[in-house]
DNA sequence: TAGTATACCTAAAATGCTTAGGTATTAATT
DNA sequence: AATTAATACCTAAGCATTTTAGGTATACTA
């Protein structure tokens, strides 16, 4: 497996990461946690964010527990076991790769000429 | 336009920026630098970069210059004027976007239990 | 009662990458 | 001398992830 992956699947570790402080959360709160927690500059569109759940629960990093609230349904995420491994190793790759990609635009090299 | 690039797009980001140093640079020289930089982290693949290049050439953001070396054809790449705009802007968004996922990535709610 | 917010979902299309080839020259190794 | 690695370019199929653009349904607000 190469670690190579530029920069794809951050939504994933986003997710995982959130769910690592231990609270469950249900999709539609992921959402306007990431906008808040962001000021607005990501926002994360339902048409990625359901999917992603659901392939993450079908790798066995979460688990769901449904609640309904105010007559209305909710799907509440929470990691597993694996989920809680997988979400250190992912946090900390990312957080290496967004390291690497900050060096790569700092300019070291501010034009002399 | 939408900012929310999440993390698509990247490669041409640094293609730009390092081309933003002011020297032209050929394709096979920007995958080596960029492994040098990162100190083998991160990895260009050809085929992702020959066709970001040609994509960039296409819009107007690089102009190219033939030249033999050793009977080798190489294809240097220098930023058009358009494209020293756009590098400054896209480095931006980038360096932002990076600071973003840290912050995001950084448990500031570390488990109090 | 119409619009916004909440809350879930999916499918087609677009995007951007990996993988896996291809050609050709030069340098190093066996 | 022959093979392999390095240099230097390229493309196309496949894959993963996202955007776009819908859909359903309830609760609240104007």
């Amino acid at each position: 497996m190469s670690n190579n992956n530029l920069y794809k699947g951050s939504l994933q570790t986003i997710i995982l990461q959130l769910l690592a402080k231990g609270d469950k959360m249900y999709g539609y709160e992921i959402t306007q946690k990431v906008k808040e927690l962001t000021k607005g500059e990501l926002t994360i569109t339902e048409g990625a964010l359901y999917p992603a759940l659901h392939k993450l629960e079908g790798s066995g990093m979460l688990e769901v527990e449904m609640q309904k609230v105010d007559n209305r349904l909710r799907k509440y995420y929470k990691l597993t076991e694996k989920g809680e491994k997988e979400s250190v190793i992912k946090v900390e790759e990312l957080t290496r790769f967004v390291e690497t990609l900050q060096e790569l635009m700092a300019p070291k090299n501010p034009k002399l000429a």
